[in-house]
RNA sequence: CGGGAAGUGGCUCAAUUUGGUAGAGCACUCGGUUUGGGACCGAGUGGUUGCAGGUUCAAAUCCUGUCUUCCCGACCA
């Protein structure tokens, strides 16, 4: 059954999109663009990503901090490419109550200058490091076009900001958070995703280089999904920070960042939605399975009531719907809000001591026994539909998924579907542009342990470098 | 930021062309009958038409500005 209230994902994507947005009831347009309301079920989406990253974080030794909101100008402009990077799309406080400020104060779009700017006094020794800081905020950027959770002037996130004695330490812990975000997107959110260096035009401003997270949505469009920075002494050149090393001389001290938002609410989406609407993967589903009584028999109730308590105690989150709905209204509702298992119990499942489990993901249903152990049934029904969710989107990828060896193939591949184009470049900036022109391709990462497809560069034919995955971005 | 479209109860839309008391369906509330794919009957509640100005005896309707949303382009660590 379709419903009534999506538009077709194959008729027109970017509507089923927010369409889904509104059915589901994750989000709603404010009265300031690009700032949405997060409501209920989109927040509680939000806190199951953030408990598993957090708790990630923590494993490996961060703790979280507190940064303020503004950032005084002076101090922003200290780190040149930043500034640069991120001047467009800066928004600025210019009054405070009624008096107009010495020095206006950007509201932070990152916040690696405020850490700098702590870090500056509060190191001073090699025995201070490294600093393993996160911090859980809303951020600020001024963007022209905005769409809910995809692009947003205000967004959550988390952004890590850490500080090293010596330089191997700090390259290691930017591939180790690369790795974390990789294992979420895999793990958590059944998202494959290729992990890769930047090129120099695309990586962070101010970074000496960055790696990427690139995931491939269902309609073939790219989604950049969480970020780790290399800075070495770059900002703590800029900022001044100085800390005394194992052999009694002063050293700028080495940093990094990484983050990842509320975006991913947006790839949640768009990689596993469909015409029903959402599609959760177990693991951050706020509640897994949703319980409908067909009648309101006492025998009924009794039996949900049953159910519930069961499974709630040994740790799977369940809901009996009660409301006053038919249960083809019931049915819909929890469709659309993506709950992974529904549990229909009726008469004629407890006339044969039954009860009817339907998978979101598939829509198969199966009868089973009430007598049988539902815990461990509804508990390998969820590790399945969890593992069936990812190996869906990786044959999604891999369909969608193309090499080129030259423009003319890029060319024809894009005229059919977009996705990744898997090509070799040169290595010049001059090529990356020429790639642009051909629906606004762009390097989405460079891949590394993988053979070269071709010795030539696929824009200009010169002795290729690199191996890159191209693709449209969000 | 450039080009285009739109904004009327919570939602989808009508009334705008030709200015003259703002209307329907869904949703919501109450009562009843229902319950295996978005139930049915009956009775109700809810809008100074995105906002601010202007023209007019009179503005949802005409004019100006502005905000928001959507599409195309540019931009996007």
């Amino acid at each position: 059954m379709k419903n009534e209230k999506i538009t077709s994902r194959d008729i027109d994507f970017a509507k089923w999109y927010t369409d889904v947005v509104n059915a589901a009831k994750l989000a709603s347009y404010t009265s300031v663009k690009g700032c949405i309301a997060i409501l209920p079920n989109g927040y509680a989406i939000w806190e199951k990503m953030q408990n598993e990253l957090d708790k990630k974080f923590k494993e490996l030794g961060h703790v979280n901090v507190q940064m303020p909101l503004l950032i005084p100008e002076g101090l922003f402009n200290k780190e040149k490419e930043l500034v640069e990077g991120f001047a467009p799309e800066v928004a600025w406080v210019t009054i405070g109550g009624s008096k107009e400020l010495e020095e206006r104060l950007c509201i932070r779009p990152t916040s690696e200058t405020v850490f700098c700017d702590f870090y500056k006094n509060y190191v001073k020794s090699y025995k201070d490091l490294p600093l393993l800081y996160n911090q859980w905020c809303n951020v600020l950027r001024w963007e022209k076009e905005t769409r809910p959770f995809l692009r947003s002037r205000e967004f959550l996130w988390q952004e890590g900001h850490t500080i090293h004695s010596t330089k191997e330490e700090a390259e290691k812990e930017t591939k180790k958070m690369i790795e974390v975000y990789k294992w979420f997107h895999h793990e958590i959110l059944a998202i494959p995703s290729i992990i890769g260096l930047k090129t120099e035009k695309e990586k962070f401003a101010g970074a000496e280089y960055t790696y990427t997270n690139e995931a491939l949505m269902f309609n073939g469009v790219s989604l950049q999904c969480g970020t780790s920075h290399y800075f070495g002494q770059k900002f703590s050149k800029s900022y001044d920070i100085k800390f005394t090393n194992k052999n009694n001389k002063e050293e700028y001290a080495y940093q990094t960042s990484w983050g990842t938002a509320t975006r991913m609410i947006g790839a949640v989406i768009m990689v596993h939605g469909d015409d029903k609407g959402l599609v959760l993967p177990p693991k951050i589903a706020p509640k897994q399975v949703v319980i409908i009584p067909i009648g309101n028999e006492e025998e009924i109730m009794k039996t949900c009531e049953n159910i519930s308590e069961n499974l709630n105690k040994n740790g799977i989150t369940t809901y009996i719907d009660l409301t006053e709905k038919s249960p083809g209204f019931k049915f819909a509702e929890a469709e659309v809000k993506g709950i992974p298992i529904r549990i229909e119990v009726g008469k004629r499942d407890l006339e044969n001591d039954n009860i009817t489990f339907v998978r979101r993901d598939t829509s198969e249903k199966i009868t089973i026994n009430i007598n049988e152990d539902l815990v461990e049934f509804t508990n390998n029904l969820l590790r399945k539909i969890q593992n069936d969710m990812y190996n869906k989107a990786l044959r999604r990828r891999d369909e969608l998924t193309f090499e080129a060896h030259n423009l003319n193939e890029v060319k024809k591949i894009m005229e059919k579907t977009p996705g990744f184009i898997k090509a070799c470049w040169c290595g010049d900036e001059e090529c990356e542009q020429k790639m642009k022109e051909i629906k606004g391709l762009k390097s989405r990462c460079i891949i590394e342990n993988e053979k070269l497809i071709d010795e030539k560069c696929v824009v200009c034919g010169k002795q290729a470098k690199n191996l890159i995955v191209w693709g449209i971005q969000y």
